[in-house]
DNA sequence: CTTCTACCAGTACTCGCGCC
DNA sequence: GGCGCGAGTACTGGTAGAAG
């Protein structure tokens, strides 16, 4: 007997999910005239009618239902074999990878150190400029980079793979008296410094909500400065756990009274997510082994 | 408007043959 | 036995036109 061809099913699935010959054709790139011989074939192989066929289009028949469950399967078992075949092969190239100055810090080493040296043709450059969620998305959707790790939620259009967890923590001169649990009374009369990016903004209304009333006394764009001025007493603030270490002397940190954490995940467009190197680049990062070694997760950083 | 059929052209494959 | 070449065949995909 005769084997159906993997074209004859792909044909078959274009037809049923585009409703028609023509529109099959169209979305194969070929003549409706080949998807009709492509089609007749396959129920000639066969023995069943497969479709029903009308002047408003196609639908499949009960036979057509079952033999489109496993042509599904075939197809993917297929695209599979390629992708199998390209794993090794084909990580090689450019990529270039977007993040907070935090992350590229303190999770990134291990893995690009490993990632370069099981796969030397594999150029990956970090761009750690970012400050702003948003934007690390919006640099994938403009394709200036191929990978990122973002903030959840990422936004729409982009495929992720979850990453490690960093809690807010207070940040605060080591000479005030704190005392755990901390309360927000504990605080008074101190200077409260925002940081200005969407993260800690938004976690420093949940903690209004929560009984937490100074107004932010300073504004700054960097972490970094926030600590130095901490460091001199003039202040606390709310940060990321992860974007304080290591932590400059006469500073201390606190758990919030609230939970207060971001979830990190790696980001790509599907398209480039589906590509030999940025999934290599991917599966190292997300690669528990290596995250161990950083000293960020030794020193418990990470959740 | 859509599907089906006949016919045609280009390409890929198979097989036999001769040569080394 | 292995290799290259050419003829015949099969397959793929196109156009054009008929039919529902």
């Amino acid at each position: 007997m005769t084997k159906p061809k993997l074209n004859q099913l792909e044909m078959l699935v274009a037809v049923a999910d585009e409703g028609s010959f023509g529109g099959a054709a169209a979305a194969l790139d070929c003549t409706q005239s080949r998807v009709s011989h492509g089609i007749g074939e396959l129920e000639n192989t066969l023995g069943q009618r497969l479709l029903h066929r009308s002047r408003s289009g196609c639908t499949p028949t009960d036979a057509g239902h079952r033999v489109l469950a496993t042509a599904r399967q075939i197809l993917r078992l297929a695209a599979s074999l390629g992708d199998a075949a390209r794993e090794d092969a084909a990580v090689a190239g450019h990529l270039r990878l977007a993040c907070f100055r935090s992350v590229s810090t303190h999770l990134l080493p291990s893995a690009l150190a490993a990632l370069e040296a099981d796969h030397p043709g594999l150029r990956v450059d970090v761009d750690d400029g970012f400050e702003e969620r948003d934007a690390l998305a919006q640099a994938l959707r403009d394709g200036r980079a191929d990978v990122a790790i973002v903030q959840l939620p990422a936004g729409a259009g982009l495929r992720t793979r979850d990453y490690v967890a960093d809690s807010y923590v207070l940040v605060a001169p080591g000479s005030l008296a704190l005392r755990a649990p901390l309360s927000w009374e504990q605080l008074d009369g101190l200077p409260y410094i925002q940081l200005d990016c969407a993260g800690a903004l938004g976690v420093a209304a949940r903690c209004r909500e929560a009984g937490f009333a100074a107004p932010p006394a300073r504004t700054l764009a960097t972490d970094s400065s926030i600590a130095a001025l901490a460091a001199r007493g003039l202040g606390y603030s709310i940060l990321p756990r992860l974007a304080v270490h290591p932590l400059p002397d006469g500073v201390q940190t606190m758990p919030l009274p609230i939970p207060a954490r971001r979830q990190f995940a790696i980001a790509a467009m599907p398209a480039t997510a589906r590509e030999p190197a940025a999934r290599a680049l991917i599966r190292y990062l997300a690669n528990p082994a290596l995250q161990r070694q950083s000293e960020a997760y030794r020193k418990g950083l990470l959740e």
